[in-house]
Parts: C-alpha cells; structure tokens; sequence
DNA sequence: TCGACATTTCGATACGAGTCGAAGCATGCA
DNA sequence: TGCATGCTTCGACTCGTATCGAAATGTCGA
C-alpha cells in the first residue's frame, strides 16, 4: 500500500504543471488535436510542448496518433476527463469570485463557444430551461437524452434531429461548465443547436475570441421559446 | 478561461508531492490526525510535515481543529477523497496488477471503510448484490435510489431508513472504489448501513487500520441475504 | 514556575524540472 | 532533388521548492 502515495502523486504531478494542464483541459472534449496546436493553447514553445506531451504520454494520460506530419494526441480515456472535472471543481472557494473580471472576462463567462456548442451562464441557463420543459433529461454516463417533445421541439427551431448521428458518446453530452460548475448541453445535438442559434441570427460569434453576442432577435426568441430573459440569466 | 488551467495545475501541483499525497491518503477514511502522525504516514520529518499541511491548508484540501496540544488536520470534505480515488484508477496498467500484494495489502483490498461506508472488493459485491436484487439502482449524479423494496429490506435488516437524512447529494451515492474500479455504495444510506454491519457483528473494524474483517456470523448472512459467500467475492 | 512534548518558523542547501535556442529527423509538396 | 513544415532531441541556464538543523512558540503536567 506504500506504492499508491507514489502513484497518486506522480500521476497528480503530471496535472501539475500549468503547460501540460492546458493541454489536457483542451483536449477535455475527446477530440484529438496536432502537437502544435496543444502548444499553442499551452502558450509554450513546440519544444516545450513535445516534452511535456512525451511525458504525458509515458504517463498513461495521452495517446497519439501519427498521422502524415502531424501527430494528434487525445486524451487515454475518459476517465482522465473525468479526473480533471474533480480537480477543477474541487475549489469553491474565495479566490475566483472576489476579484471582479476584466470586460473581455464577463463576456467570455456570459457566453462563450466550447470547442463547438455554447457555454458559460447563456449555456448553463439553456440547457437548464430544455430540462425544466423535458425537452431533454439527464441520463447515465454523462448523457442526455432527448425526449420526444424534444424531438418535435428542435425539428420546429429548424433542428433536423434525424440527420444527426450520434457518437460513441450518443446524441447529446453533459459537459461540465468551467466557469458554472454546471452542465451544459454538447455532443451532436449541442453542436448542431449552436450553428442553428448562429445561422439565425440569435447569435453571433465573435471572431478573434470564443465569446458569443446574443442579438435582440435572439433576447426575443429565448423569452418565447425558453422562459430565458437577461436578467434571468446573469445573476 | 486562461485562469483554469492554473486552478487545476495548482490544485494538482498540492498532490503531487509523495509526502503530501501519503498524508492525503491517510486521511481518506475521514478520520481526523495530528501533525505527527501524518509526518510518521509520510515518512518526513515534523518540520517538512509542517510545511507541507500549511500548503494543503491554503489550498483548501484540509481543515484543522486545534485541540490542547495537538492539531487535528484532516480532508476538508469528501469531494477531496473522491479526487484522489479518481487520480488513483487513473492507470489501469501492469504496474500493481503484477506484483503481489503484502498481507496487509490484501487485505485491504478486500475489504476497507472509505469515509465512512464499506469499500474494497466486499464493497463493490455488496453493491452490486443490492442492484441485482432492485433494492437500489443507480441514477443521474452518481446517485443511487432506494427503491420500495429496497426500503423494507433495509428495514427488516435492522436500518431505519426513514430516520435519514439526505444531503444535497441525495440518500445514497455511487463512490468509485480505487482498486475495484467500480462503484460502491456511499452516502447517508452506505454509512448507515456500515454502521448496522459493524453493531450485529456481521463486520468488525481493525483499530489500527482501515481493513474490515467478516466474522462468522457476517458470512451466513451475507450468504442468506445477498447471496454473497467468500468464494464469489475474490475473483 | 519549570521541564517535557507537539508543532511551527526561520534559514541554508541541494536537487529537480521547466524553459528555450539550436540542431536533427521525418514528411509532403513542387 | 530541393525546400518548407511539423515535431522531436540535445544542451545549458535558471528558478522553485523539498528537505532538514536550529530555534521559537505554545500547551500540558508536576
């Protein structure tokens, strides 16, 4: 038993370091990205990057696949996901919520793309208001399902339910929200449901950041079809 | 979001230390321990003990009672245990699968209190007994329901169930067994029933460690029961 | 009040690890 | 074949921090 302190740490040591965080936390939705991209996330040289992926690697936290000149890394398995949710949620505490955020900070936690279906308190507030009207219910493994009037509900926004195809993961996913510590609607259907919201002008994306600007079309049809107004959302 | 990466990179980093992941561990049962202890647990001396609880205190993994000359440190809440059980499943790989465990290791493993409720493999074969048998199943949240016949056999055990009270995450929980890889019965409802096992002698607790042994009379009625004997529980 | 014990603070040391520049390997394209 | 691109290896530098000895603080018992 005197071995798993080791274990323990040393796996924790390879979270540890800031650089290699950022990567795992980037490839935290199961996509597998190339080695420079991961360094760029990380904010650290190609260099860097390739020693702190070696070691994640030999870590068991990270697979690769070489592909061409590229190589992309995904994360071992979801479980390593899941270990990462624990560690971020683990701090409720005064540090964050004392000191105000920057401008571009408040925009970035009011709405924001993750990878490619919304989050932040926007993506908290809908995916809670299509649970409250049972358009979709939490299930195992950290899915969602969707209901029937769920399924009626999306195919009226304009939603074509039955040309998604589900993953491995399903239709739809529970993701945790960094800034929320709550889910958010992602998977298949969250993806599709966020270029819906962008092609009709309920939102807009911002180009250089991943906030997202909600319309006054788009206040209008959230009230209507979500009970969600802006106040409602914020506090 | 650039602030995440640290927040977990710096909660890991509190982990990966050998010495802080030993006291960590040592305190995962729940039970609170004096500094020296915890230095002994790490294998330090009592001033890099010291140094090291002062970090695990900043960093909100640990609380502290000060009792006359004594400081009882111990895990500031069981998200922080369900962390460190997580980062221990992390690998699943040859390392500890290969060796042979010591006695004590062993024994451990098969059977251990966790907090407060029942762990190791004993724990996962009664869970999973309770499930067969639809007197719990397991739900969103890492939760499991009581179902009604699950109420009365608890009941007829002995368990006032109504008695309970749920926390804000229900009256049983699933917790993840770190050498079984698989969920056990936890909350309210797993403490409880613990507890129960421990009073009518059908489990008694080690003083000196976390290890739970099965008397006699715990193996005919675990046998009558659930159907559980020695043999069905080892492999 | 004094001495024994538990714990923390201070200071010095030494080891480990993250970082980046420069160079080395592959792969793909013209 | 030559060149650009993506990634890794090598080497050197620097900084952080784990560690322990010595001493201070605080608590209990006589």
């Amino acid at each position: 038993m005197n071995t798993l302190p080791n274990h323990v740490s040393s796996t924790a040591f390879l979270i540890a370091d800031p650089a290699r965080a950022a990567m795992l936390i980037a490839l935290c939705d199961g996509r597998a990205l190339p080695a420079g991209e991961l360094a760029y996330a990380a904010s650290v040289t190609a260099q860097t990057a390739s020693s702190h992926l070696a070691k994640l690697l030999a870590g068991g936290l990270l697979t690769v696949e070489t592909e061409g000149r590229h190589r992309y890394y995904r994360l071992a398995g979801s479980d390593v996901a899941l270990t990462l949710e624990h560690l971020a949620a683990l701090r409720p505490s005064e540090a964050v919520r004392r000191k105000p955020l920057s401008h571009e900070g408040q925009n970035l936690r009011f709405a924001r793309c993750c990878y490619d279906h919304l989050a932040g308190q926007l993506g908290v507030a809908v995916t809670q208001a299509l649970q409250e009207r049972q358009y979709i219910a939490p299930a195992a493994e950290k899915q969602f399902l969707l209901t029937p009037s769920g399924h009626e509900w999306f195919g009226v926004m304009g939603l074509d339910v039955a040309a998604l195809k589900p993953t491995r993961c399903g239709l739809a996913r529970q993701c945790l929200d960094w800034t929320e510590r709550r889910h958010h609607l992602a998977g298949p259907l969250g993806v599709q449901f966020m270029t819906l919201l962008c092609s009709n002008g309920w939102l807009r994306r911002s180009k250089s950041s991943r906030a997202v600007q909600v319309t006054p079309k788009g206040w209008a049809g959230l009230k209507e079809q979500l009970g969600i107004d802006q106040n409602s959302v914020i506090p």
